[in-house]
DNA sequence: GTTTATAGTGACAAAAACGTCAGTATTGTT
DNA sequence: AACAATACTGACGTTTTTGTCACTATAAAC
């Protein structure tokens, strides 16, 4: 997260939800959690084979700092870790939803109008 | 921009949304421009006056590229430049409206959960 | 002829994000 | 005793992003 809502005046409720959910994989592994729940971190992993593990726990800890999903652990061996969308977590819903949605558009879109510029 | 659509696979309309809309200020732009269409490059430093000149004209220039922005420059001294939403920029509107939305609700949430974690 | 306004660009530095590699803990299996 | 599985952490370096500074163009106003 570059930004931290605890040190700056945040003016508008955008800033603050992007200051949260504005991180490179945030959005991915919330939208993981709402296809199924809860998850473990190896299962989050196969959701999204391109963030490497490292990644992957960093960004699941300030989603878990900024009380977006919980995480839970089971005293077992080798250890159990389940990641769950809270209920505020849940409300981002509609969020993932509007940008699937406008992605579907966006893809038509690009299809509709072939690419002009040329990298070469 | 961090990915390239042009270059990588994209499996999902959330993966090709972001990585036009993850840009740092790229959703705030947008939410400028929704409020007030068409703005002058000034206006939007005053919708975004934490965003430096250099920053700002290089999002501008990427949303430009993947045809969500219109840039309509007038030849008259001083230079005139108008910023507008195209089409399918337009259409990020509900994004924008669940983001401001979802905004509202976390920050109900933190004022009813004061942070336990002080910073010290 | 100097200043003003607007919308930039280029070079470079600083900061943040990201990735790689190696290592930890536990206990049950071979 | 070595190895496997899961979920990590730390050190470190690279890459990307972001910011700063100086600079450009133009015509009108003073």
């Amino acid at each position: 997260m570059e930004i931290e809502y605890k040190e700056k005046n945040f003016f508008t409720s955008k800033d603050l939800a992007l200051s949260v959910i504005g991180g490179r994989w945030k959005i991915a592994i919330i939208w993981c959690l709402l296809q199924q729940t809860p998850l473990r971190l190896s299962e989050i992993q196969k959701y999204l084979p391109d963030v490497n593990q490292r990644m992957l726990i960093r960004q699941l800890r300030e989603l878990e700092d900024d009380k977006i999903i919980t995480r839970c652990v089971y005293p077992v061996v080798p250890p159990k870790v389940e990641y769950e969308l809270s209920e505020i977590g849940l409300l981002l819903e509609p969020v993932v939803t509007s940008i699937c949605d406008w992605g579907d558009n966006f893809r038509t879109f690009l299809e509709e109008n072939p690419n002009e510029t040329s990298v070469e």
